[in-house]
Parts: C-alpha cells; sequence; structure tokens
DNA sequence: GACAGGACTTGAGACTAGGGAG
DNA sequence: CTCCCTAGTCTCAAGTCCTGTC
C-alpha cells in the first residue's frame, strides 16, 4: 500500500471527549469465575494419564453456566455499509497535537506524526534492522512491511530467515548484551514521542481506577478519573539509559531458533547447501527415503498469488482496500524449501491385564476395549464423572467397541476402581524413581524425538511446535461441551496429510506397515503436517512450526504492527461509531455499539457456534439475557465467553449506547440475539473499510499494549529492579482483567493464605513481646520470659528497637506477598504476554531502567520475542 | 452473499523441574 | 535432605478470520 497519512486528525474534538472519564473496569471477583470455582471443588491431587501412560489432562468443569441456551438466531443480512466512507474519505491533513502537551512536546509529536504521515517510520529513527523478508514485499499492498523498508533490510545480525544456517549452541554463547549494542543516543533525549493521544486508549483509562485488586467487589464502583496528561513524554524519554543487558546468554542473536544445520544431520543430504539441493531437485527427491507408498502427492504451491496480487495493487488505496496482504510480496508464499522429518506417534498400547468389575465380577475385555475402559478410568477424581454428557457421550462410543452382546450392559455396573488403582500405583511408582533413572528415560525419549523437533525452512533450523500426534484419548471439552467424554480416537499415519518441499525426501512412515494419506507440497501454507480431527471430522489439527520461528516471529510481528497502526485511525473510527449510535439505519447503529464494545471492552468478535459447541458468545452473538440496563446508562453484562469463562462486568456507557442496547432488547425474548442485524463477517467487513486489515481481534491487541505500554511509561519510577518488576506485573495484571483472563483459585490456595496469616499473627506477637521488653530495659528491668518460659537474653534498648524494625518490616514484606497473592489468585498473566503486548514495549522499558529482560520474559518468550530484542530504548507503541 | 472449508491465533489447565524453606 | 511451591512447559481445545465455491 502506498504511503498515506493517517486519518486520526479529524477529530480533535473527539479526542477530547475522548479523554474523559468513561471508565471501565473489569472486575475479576471470584464470582465472576464462579462456573469454575464450582467445579473445583473436589480436585483431585492427583493427575491423570491416560491408557498410554501419556499424560491426560484433567479439566475442570464448569458446572454453574448461566442457562442460557438460546437455539442461536441467524441474523437476516442487513447493509454493514455506511458509516464509514465519509471517515476514509478525509485522510489526515492536519497534524494533531494535544492541546495538553507541552510545546515543546508538541513540537515533538507534530513531528512524529508528520514523519508518518509521511511513510517515515518510527524504525527509521530507530536503528534498529528491521528483519526482513520484507524485501520481497511488494510495496504497495503490504501496510506493514512496507512500512518497514527504506531502513537497512536484511542488516540484521542474521536475524533473518536468511540463507545463512547458524549454530545454535554457538549463539547461545552470544552473551544477550552483545544483542543489544550501545547506541549514541544513551542517554540523550529522543526526538521519539508519543502522540499523546494515541496514548489514551482505553485500556489506560481502565487503569485509571487505581489498582484492580481493589476492585474486587461485585459492584465494581465506576470512578471517572482523568488520565493526567502525559507526562511520561519526552521528560522520561530522555535521560534514558541503554541497557547493557545482562548475561542472557540464552538469548540469541536475532534469532533464537537458528541453528546450524549439522552435516552429520538425519538427513544425508543436509550437508548440501539448500540452493544445490533445489537443483538436483528430482534426484534426491523422493529418492526412496520412503518404502512407504502413500496415496497421493499433491503440489499447489504459490498459484494463487498472481491474481492476488493484482488485485492489491488496485486496491493499493487504503480507503478501498478491505484486504491486507500478508508481507510476503510472492503473496501467499510462505517457503521456498522446507525438510522435516513428519510427526512421531504415542506408542501402541500396552495392554495392564486389571479387570473391571461387572455388578461386582471381574471382566474379560480385549485390549481395545481395556484402552478405552482405562482412559475412563482414570479420569475418576475429575469433574466429569459428575456430568450427565460425559457419561452418556463415554457409554456409547464405549458400547459400540464392546459390542451389543457384551456382558457389560449398563455403564453404572462397572466398577472401574481395580484399573484406577492400578494407575495410581503406576504414579507412584514413577514418582518413586531414582533421578538418575528419571534422567536416563528423558534422555532416552529425547533422542527418539529429535529428529522430530527440527525442520529447516528455507535453509534455516527450525523448531517444530507440536510434532507429536495427540494420543487417543476422551475428549475433554471445556465448559458444557456436548461432546464431552467421546472417544478421541487413535491417528494413524493413513489419516495424516505431510507438507513438504518439493525437492524434500519424503519421511517415512514411523510405523511400519504404514503410510501417510497424502504428501503436498504446498508452500502457501505453514503446516507441516494435519489429520482430521476425531471429534470433529471437519476439523483439523495441525503441526506448526514453534513460537520461535522466523515464519511465527514473522506473523506476531506484523500482527503487532497492524495494531500500533490502529492508533492512528482509532480517533475516526471512535467519531464514527459514536455518530452512528443514533443512526437511524438499525444495522449502522449495531455495527457501532457493538465495535463500541469491542473497543471499550476488549469483548472478542463473536462468531456463531454450532450446536454441537458449548454454548458461549462473544460481541456479536450475545444474547439479550446477557446484558443488563441498569438505569441510569450503566451496562451489566454476564455471559460465558470462550473456554466458558465467564464474563461479568458493569459499566457505565456512553447515554446513546445505553439507550441503543435497550432498544435492541425491545420485543425479543431473552434468548434472541442482541445483535440481530450482526455478524462478525459483517462487523469486519465494515472494520476494513476503516482502517485496511482491520478486524474485531485488532482492538484486543491494541488496548493490551497501548495500556501496557502506558503504564509503564506513567508509572514506573526510580528504584530498585525489583520495585519495577512489581510496576510491570502491575501493568501486566491490567492488561490481563481488560482481557478477562482468568485462572482457576489453586487448590492450596486458602492454605498457602493461612500459613501466611499464621506467620503474620505469629510475629505480630513477637512485636508485642518485643514492645514489652524495650519499656522494660528502658526502665532498666530484664526482659519478660518468653512463651516457653524461658528466660530472654538482656539486650539494652537499642538493640531491642533495632529487633523491632526488622521484625516490622518482615510483616510488611509478608503482608505484600500475602496481598499479591490474593490479588492475582485469579488473574492469569500469561497469556496477553504471550499474545497481547508487544515485546517491543516491554524490550525498550527493560533498556530503560535497566531491567534485565529476563526478568520480564522466560526462555521461551526470549526465543519467541526475538524478533523484538532490537527494539530502541524509546520506542512507544 | 451464504456457506463450507481451511489456516492460523489464543487460551486455560495439567504436568514437571528445580529452587528455597524448614 | 525432604517437602512444597512456583514458574515454566506442554497439551490440545476453542477461538478468529480468510478464501473459494455455488
Amino acid at each position: 500500500m502506498a504511503v498515506h497519512a493517517p486519518g486520526k486528525q479529524v477529530l480533535d474534538n473527539f479526542d477530547d471527549d475522548d479523554d474523559e472519564p468513561l471508565v471501565f473496569k473489569r472486575n475479576i471477583s471470584s464470582a465472576s469465575k464462579q462456573n469454575q470455582v464450582n467445579a473445583q471443588v473436589k480436585k483431585p491431587s492427583s493427575s491423570s494419564n491416560n491408557a498410554n501412560g501419556q499424560s491426560a489432562n484433567t479439566q475442570k468443569g464448569n458446572t454453574n453456566a448461566p442457562s442460557l441456551r438460546a437455539s442461536p438466531v441467524k441474523s437476516p443480512m442487513g447493509s454493514p455499509r455506511g458509516s464509514a466512507s465519509s471517515l476514509k474519505a478525509s485522510p489526515a491533513k492536519s497534524l494533531v497535537t494535544n492541546p495538553k502537551s507541552s510545546g515543546a512536546l508538541d513540537n515533538q509529536s507534530k513531528q512524529t506524526s508528520k514523519q508518518k504521515a509521511t511513510g517515515i517510520l518510527k524504525e527509521e529513527m530507530n536503528p534498529v534492522k528491521q528483519e526482513n523478508n520484507d524485501d520481497e514485499d511488494s510495496e504497495d499492498n503490504l501496510p506493514l512491511s512496507s512500512r518497514i523498508k527504506g531502513t537497512s533490510i536484511g542488516g540484521d545480525k542474521g536475524s533473518n530467515a536468511s540463507t545463512q544456517v547458524r549454530d545454535e549452541d554457538s549463539d547461545d554463547e552470544v552473551p544477550l548484551s552483545s544483542r543489544f549494542p550501545t547506541k549514541s543516543n544513551v542517554g540523550t533525549s529522543s526526538s521519539k514521542t508519543n502522540d499523546s493521544i494515541d496514548r489514551k486508549p482505553l485500556g489506560l483509562k481502565i487503569q485509571q481506577n487505581g489498582s484492580i485488586m481493589k476492585n474486587k467487589q461485585q459492584k465494581p464502583s465506576v470512578v471517572p478519573t482523568k488520565r493526567p496528561m502525559d507526562k511520561a513524554n519526552s521528560s522520561d524519554q530522555s535521560s534514558v539509559k541503554r541497557t547493557k543487558f545482562s548475561d542472557a546468554s540464552t538469548v540469541t542473536k536475532g534469532k533464537q531458533a537458528t541453528v546450524k544445520v549439522e552435516d552429520k544431520a538425519d538427513d544425508d543430504d543436509d550437508h548440501v547447501p539448500i540452493s544445490q539441493r533445489m537443483k538436483k531437485s528430482g534426484s534426491l527427491d523422493r529418492k526412496s527415503s520412503s518404502v512407504t507408498k502413500v496415496t497421493k502427492i499433491v503440489s499447489s504451491s504459490s498459484k494463487k498469488i498472481n491474481k492476488k496480487n493484482k488485485k492489491q495493487m488496485k486496491n493499493s488505496k487504503y480507503s478501498k482496500s478491505t484486504k491486507v496482504q500478508p508481507s510476503s510480496s510472492d503473496g501467499q508464499k510462505k517457503w521456498t524449501t522446507l525438510v522435516h522429518n513428519g510427526v512421531i506417534f504415542p506408542p501402541p498400547y500396552k495392554p495392564h491385564g486389571i479387570k473391571i468389575l461387572y455388578k461386582g465380577q471381574p471382566v474379560d475385555l480385549t485390549p481395545e476395549q481395556e484402552e478405552v475402559a482405562t482412559m475412563f478410568a482414570v479420569m475418576k477424581d475429575t469433574d466429569y464423572m459428575q456430568k450427565r454428557q460425559f457419561l452418556d457421550n463415554f457409554w456409547n462410543d464405549w458400547r459400540k467397541i464392546l459390542g451389543r452382546n457384551h456382558v457389560i450392559q449398563k455403564l453404572q455396573d462397572c466398577d472401574f476402581t481395580p484399573v484406577y488403582e492400578w494407575h495410581q500405583r503406576e504414579k507412584e511408582k514413577k514418582k518413586q524413581m531414582t533421578t538418575e533413572e528419571k534422567k536416563a528415560i528423558k534422555e532416552e525419549k529425547l533422542k527418539q524425538e529429535d529428529k522430530y523437533m527440527w525442520a529447516v525452512v528455507d535453509g534455516v533450523k527450525e523448531k517444530v511446535g507440536n510434532f507429536r500426534v495427540e494420543p487417543p484419548g476422551l475428549f475433554r471439552g471445556r465448559g458444557e461441551h456436548p461432546k464431552m467424554g467421546k472417544l478421541k480416537r487413535r491417528i494413524h499415519p493413513s489419516d495424516i496429510t505431510i507438507n513438504i518441499g518439493k525437492d524434500a525426501p519424503i519421511p517415512e512412515c514411523p510405523i511400519p506397515g504404514e503410510s501417510w494419506k497424502e504428501i503436498k507440497h504446498d508452500n502457501t501454507v505453514t503446516w507441516l503436517a494435519f489429520w482430521n480431527d476425531p471429534i470433529n471430522p471437519k476439523e483439523f489439527k495441525y503441526v506448526f512450526l514453534a513460537p520461535s520461528s522466523s515464519l511465527k516471529g514473522q506473523s506476531d510481528k506484523e500482527k503487532y504492527e497492524k495494531a500500533r497502526k490502529l492508533k492512528d485511525y482509532i480517533h475516526n473510527i471512535r467519531a464514527a461509531y459514536t455518530k452512528d449510535f443514533t443512526s437511524k439505519d438499525v444495522t449502522k447503529r449495531q455495527i457501532a455499539v457493538a465495535t463500541y464494545l469491542i473497543d471499550k471492552l476488549a469483548l472478542r468478535a463473536g462468531n456463531e457456534k454450532d450446536d454441537d459447541e458449548a454454548d458461549t458468545v462473544g460481541c456479536c452473538t450475545l444474547k439479550v439475557a446477557n446484558v443488563e440496563c441498569v438505569p441510569p446508562n450503566k451496562l451489566k453484562f454476564d455471559f460465558l465467553g470462550k473456554d466458558s469463562i465467564r464474563y461479568e462486568n458493569t459499566v457505565e456507557v456512553e447515554v446513546p449506547v445505553y439507550k441503543a442496547i435497550g432498544q435492541f432488547q425491545t420485543g425479543k425474548k431473552q434468548t434472541d440475539d442482541l445483535f440481530d442485524k450482526l455478524d462478525t463477517t459483517k462487523l469486519n467487513a465494515h472494520l476494513k473499510e476503516l482502517m485496511p486489515g482491520l478486524t474485531a481481534k485488532v482492538f484486543r491487541t491494541y488496548n493490551a499494549s497501548i495500556t501496557l505500554d502506558g503504564q509503564l511509561y506513567e508509572e514506573t519510577e526510580e528504584g530498585d529492579v525489583a520495585e519495577k518488576v512489581v510496576v510491570y506485573q502491575q501493568a501486566n495484571k491490567q492488561v490481563a482483567i481488560i482481557c478477562n483472563h482468568q485462572r482457576t483459585i489453586s487448590k492450596s490456595h486458602s492454605a498457602q493464605m493461612s500459613k501466611l496469616t499464621e506467620k503474620i499473627e505469629e510475629l505480630k506477637g513477637t512485636l508485642k513481646e518485643l514492645k514489652t521488653d524495650l519499656d522494660r530495659a528502658k526502665k532498666g528491668k530484664p526482659p519478660l520470659k518468653d512463651a516457653q518460659g524461658k528466660q530472654k537474653r538482656n539486650l539494652n534498648p537499642e538493640a531491642i528497637e533495632k529487633k523491632i524494625a526488622t521484625t516490622n518490616q518482615r510483616i510488611e514484606k509478608m503482608e505484600l506477598a500475602m496481598k499479591t497473592k490474593e490479588d492475582l489468585k485469579t488473574v492469569a498473566l500469561g497469556t496477553s504476554k504471550i499474545n497481547y503486548l508487544d515485546p517491543r514495549i516491554t524490550v525498550a522499558w527493560c533498556k530503560r531502567h535497566e531491567v534485565p529482560i529476563e526478568k520480564i520474559f522466560n526462555k521461551s518468550l526470549l526465543a519467541k520475542f526475538a524478533w523484538a530484542m532490537d527494539a530502541d530504548p524509546n520506542f512507544r507503541f
């Protein structure tokens, strides 16, 4: 896409309004997780293993789902069009400045905006080298990567998926610090400013209410608070020091998972440069490696591409385009060469011969029958056992395997205890193994799996994500899933389609006598293999590369770039939907209100669901009963969202929104769709008219990241690393709350809390004693005897005072720990860190505040975010 | 434009290793 | 040295959104 000026300028007034405290709080109360809390009641401490000895997760059930079984109502179509057109027609001409900023800031801000407006990117200000594969991009249609162009391409230390093949180990030796070369702008003021308006996301306002954890009450009090202006701006940034990124030797340059392909690698041609291999193509190709025969071999590489590109070019003006192109200009082409070894299968079932009882009598079962019985037996202490649906589904499937005339006729008459107990014993045995034994087993496993763990993509060795085929088991759907308990049958090679480079040897089928279903050579996709989900045969299970791969990194980066771009459009978008709150056209009004909710509350889009899925909703699928109007202008949301996690939140909304919701509800049944003229397709089509590539989920990323960014800028103060880390965690928590990322309260939570309380009480007792002693000491008397009646040592008042001080400190520390623990008991921080927070914000913050990145990102995240490690310290989302 | 198929991201919970407290 | 807890890792379910076809 051609350079264009973002259209955020038109609406200064709106921005001002926007600054007003429309405050929303997520209220993760214990109740908000009610559905899970109940389920938690008798969680066994034991885990379960499936019949193959592979771990099988126990699933928490959600027994408390609101009984809202609306039959999905199909939404009649309506025109999604309208409101946006005027907006897109007016791309920014003037530059927005924040009226509240200082003049200096204004200038900077203008400058920045202008630079953006002329297509000069932030990245240009960063001497950061872009990863790039962008050089393949046809700039016209590539909104994200094209913006990056112009910067030194491929200048990165091998961070791109270049043909260079590197050695992982040696990379590992490279200290992290070397990845962050000291820059000349260290400690100097950065010209970079945050366009202040953009810094006012919903998220930031949300946190305005203070610590979320104070908001644990059922009824969140909505305290409108004006967000201070961007004090963080230049001053904060001006004295930035370049952090030495400590000694994170784990992080390698640019590309974590980039490893040298060793000569002695499995593939005999691994030592041959890819280019050469390609030449000798055919010969190497399916030369044999597979003794196995394959049903079909299909090649579909990048054919759709040209058509697509032409279309794209035509649409180069964003206002028209509704398409966003992936970064590589080969259109859809994701790779050129791809070599891997296929997938590994779980071991075959080993019968244990333990008999279940039927009406008190032991029953002989065939291995196949026993396997399924064992899957069931080991789930004895899970909540699934209380669920009718689970039992029925299991019985239906097991019965098919038993056969009609089997002695077992009723599930209720079966006693699986012997198998359950056997399983417990096995687990215990495993636990009792010595460290050496465990180690040996682990190594053996590693040895077997090693060849499947890696793929070579365009000459670069990359980690494969889920190379293990899922073992058979009983389906553990979440919430009230209609299919829970069904047998998830074993997957065989004949179920699996392999995708691999044309010139790569076809992976040998690991199970003798069997063969792959199909071999494809489709370089427009990133999967290495897939099979049909046995539970829902219309769906697929894919094998992808690991998150640390450059392919994943690239798309991750694009995701964040898109979200950042939203910043430039958000004001227009907000203005547009605000205007449409009162539109005469119901469809328009619904789109406006839905967009508002998605923006303000970070709701998910809400696709239609089939009857054979759990009954959960998102924005577009909200039912009338899910939203309650609370006068004068509050909305009370209560529904089950993704994973049947309950979303419960009461928020104050703009009056027109409140009224509109009331109108949408009028004349409908509780189970009817609130937005009956809307679905995700229409909503997204509309959003694309406002910004190329915009979809509902971008708002979540945007709000999450901008919240983190703002929080970190506002809240970070001088202090030690630990204090700064707390600031980060708090910011992270805000985001988790916005996104409603919950977790079940750990089993031992209350025990841990009472332990802490006990200790605090003990310390307080000590404190009391010390105070008495102090009084006495001051009067020259000896201390009283302790609880055991022993005489304490005679101390001088100063010493006692010192003791009092340390005891006080300990108490404070413990109370803080307790508070944090309580605070975070239902909040999951990880999800947002992995999926929603632009890692460059974190990296930049770490650099600015000299916090070692390892304090924030674990090894996996460091690998996943390798692409972000060069972020400029002044990076703003 | 509806629908189905397909590909990819997001998500919670189970499992596990290892570090610190007792 | 053992136990407990936590953080990290693994697993796979459940979302989103795109594309092609009719």
